[in-house]
DNA sequence: CCTTAGCACTCGCATTTCTTGAGTGCCAAG
DNA sequence: CTTGGCACTCAAGAAATGCGAGTGCTAAGG
């Protein structure tokens, strides 16, 4: 009963402030929301809400301001999480279906998810370690060097060279090739390492250098969780809340450009539905402010990769999530379709 | 006489102007600079200037700030480029030698360009029209869809998927695979239209309509000049100045993140040497308080695409050159032993 | 004809002071 | 538990003030 009236208390803070980007006042509130009792009874219920840390001042004599702890309360029990209107579906199928290859599915998915939530949008390639080999090509540049490509389910594409240290045959590199291939050929990426160890055993020893040379390199490839790359979208919209409000967004964008944050961040996410990370949830310097709002995308359920968007703590997270779940789940269609 | 010397008053005004970011007045110029002349003559010198256009006065109680025009004196006949420290020479190419392909070249290359400068870099892909053709790959993934992959020789790789009328074997895969492997190997890709057309034409009946399909699409890939792709860097560099000075960086990022506008920029650079264009130059909304400092990069002066940085107006000309062609010259380098 | 000292004038900016009003907490009554 | 009343606080905006950097002009000197 009471407690029930606290937490509308707290959602119409969450609301309003989101909207207006002020603290919001007792008597604010009651006009704007049909509350049914006084200002004065909002006041009780707000020293309350302030006391578990919920709220809380910029000043004294000023409204109310939701804390992390409250956005948390808020994302977790008050948002109601409204279906994507048919209009907006639509549109999300069209900007997604027009992509011609995996870099395009990547950028226009970032293009999306920016300029429907109206935020910085990330969108992470799709993990080499959790794909399969789809194909394997050996292209002799001379007769030492050698062009590798790796190409895996998800149409993510890997290039490397390899120096050999004895000249190489067409005929030879033709023949590895097509070992290599049937060794390969749909594997799963994680077992790679002992496929190829075998591989290079069962050699002619004549061939063993320049098959080393290869595994060696491929493995490399593979195994590149370093470099996974994220797609960044939308910076402009950074500068906008900037406006108005007093956050310092070089740090931020300082953050966006540490792939390796990010990548750590969009990693953590748990595997199923829409991860929220509200202001110092994050743990990122720079981001404190921020918040980051983060799906898997790919494979139903098991996950490829991350994506998401960042924005201020005062964001409209019903509709970010919303989003985020929607966008998701068309790029796992889309990149099936492929 | 006296011409040299407002030159050298215009010169003084860009460079104090340029690293403290404050008006500049002549009791300051003359404090600053051994001009070996008094307040009052360069008053005098400064009226002069701000007739002719090259400088102006915020307020008319303030110091003179450089215009464009006088930017674009001052870098066409004044600005000394600087040749870089030996230090510096060895930090460039150590950070870019140990790319791996060349999405790794061109990441590396933006970081390096931007912490370099300070600014926001830019580097755009290397052009498609005017590389050759490296390899074309074909591999099917199911009875009527191929996956094309097509390889520049700057190591630009493009994959499209094919749809087929009807059901196609491995064997004549393969067949068509050789036979365009002959036709297209080693060939600039401005050439490509004629050629596969003959392609076509020369193939057995049989063997046409997939033939045409697959062109088709090799010929899209290969003419694919909407989407170059620009890889973008440091734009926390960007809220930097934000800092200090009431530029809105909005825009800016709005500007930067409309890849079409960026294209035509960079494209329009000569072949050259570096090319600068500053504030109401660059002609695009967004970007009439910045200034672009570009080079072109890759085949050793006809450039395959360019590089460059975007900062204020009131940025170091001749540091952002000095680093801009420096940096082009080891791409292009580096491109080369690839 | 160029240079320079002197001088009156302008005006942005920082500082201070004042006012206003939204919002609060608390108390006492319903 | 709710509510009206009331004194209190304090950020933000407006107005007033002074400072000082910088200018343009004039007249004298090389």
């Amino acid at each position: 009963m009471l407690e029930d009236r606290r937490l509308a208390v707290l959602r119409a803070i969450v609301e309003d402030y989101v909207s207006t980007h002020e603290p919001v006042g007792s008597k604010a509130l009651v006009e704007r929301h049909s509350l049914g009792v006084s200002p004065a009874t909002i006041r009780n219920d707000m020293a309350a809400l302030e006391d578990e840390g919920y709220i809380a001042q910029p000043h004294t004599s000023a409204g109310r301001i939701p804390t992390d702890l409250g956005y948390r309360l808020f994302v977790d029990r008050l948002a109601a999480v409204k279906p994507l209107s048919s209009g907006e579906r639509r549109a999300i199928e069209q900007f997604l279906s027009g992509a011609v290859d995996l870099d395009d599915v990547m950028v226009r998915t970032v293009r999306l998810l920016a300029q429907v939530t109206r935020q910085v949008a990330l969108v992470q390639y799709p993990s080499l370690t959790r794909s399969s080999v789809r194909h394997v090509e050996l292209i002799s540049i001379s007769t030492t060097r050698l062009l590798l490509i790796l190409i895996a389910d998800t149409g993510r594409i890997e290039q490397r060279t390899i120096e050999i240290n004895e000249p190489i045959s067409e005929q030879l590199i033709g023949e590895l090739r097509a070992r290599l291939l049937t060794v390969v050929m749909g594997q799963p990426f994680s077992a790679l390492a002992t496929l190829l160890e075998q591989f290079t055993e069962n050699c002619e020893p004549s061939l063993r250098p320049a098959a080393a040379s290869i595994t060696a390199t491929l493995l490399d490839a593979a195994m590149e969780t370093v470099d996974e790359r994220i797609v960044l979208g939308g910076t402009a919209h950074l500068a906008r809340y900037g406006e108005a409000f007093p956050i310092d967004i070089q740090p931020v964008l300082e953050a966006l450009e540490e792939q390796v944050v990010l990548m750590r961040l969009m990693g953590e996410a748990t595997n199923s539905g829409v991860t929220v990370r509200i202001g110092q949830e994050t743990d990122v310097e720079g981001l404190q402010s921020t918040s980051l709002v983060t799906a898997r995308y790919g494979r139903h359920g098991q996950g490829l990769a991350s994506l998401g968007v960042v924005g201020p703590t005062h964001m409209d997270y019903a509709g970010a999530i919303r989003s985020v779940n929607a966008v998701s789940q068309y790029v796992t269609r889309i990149l099936e379709e492929q």
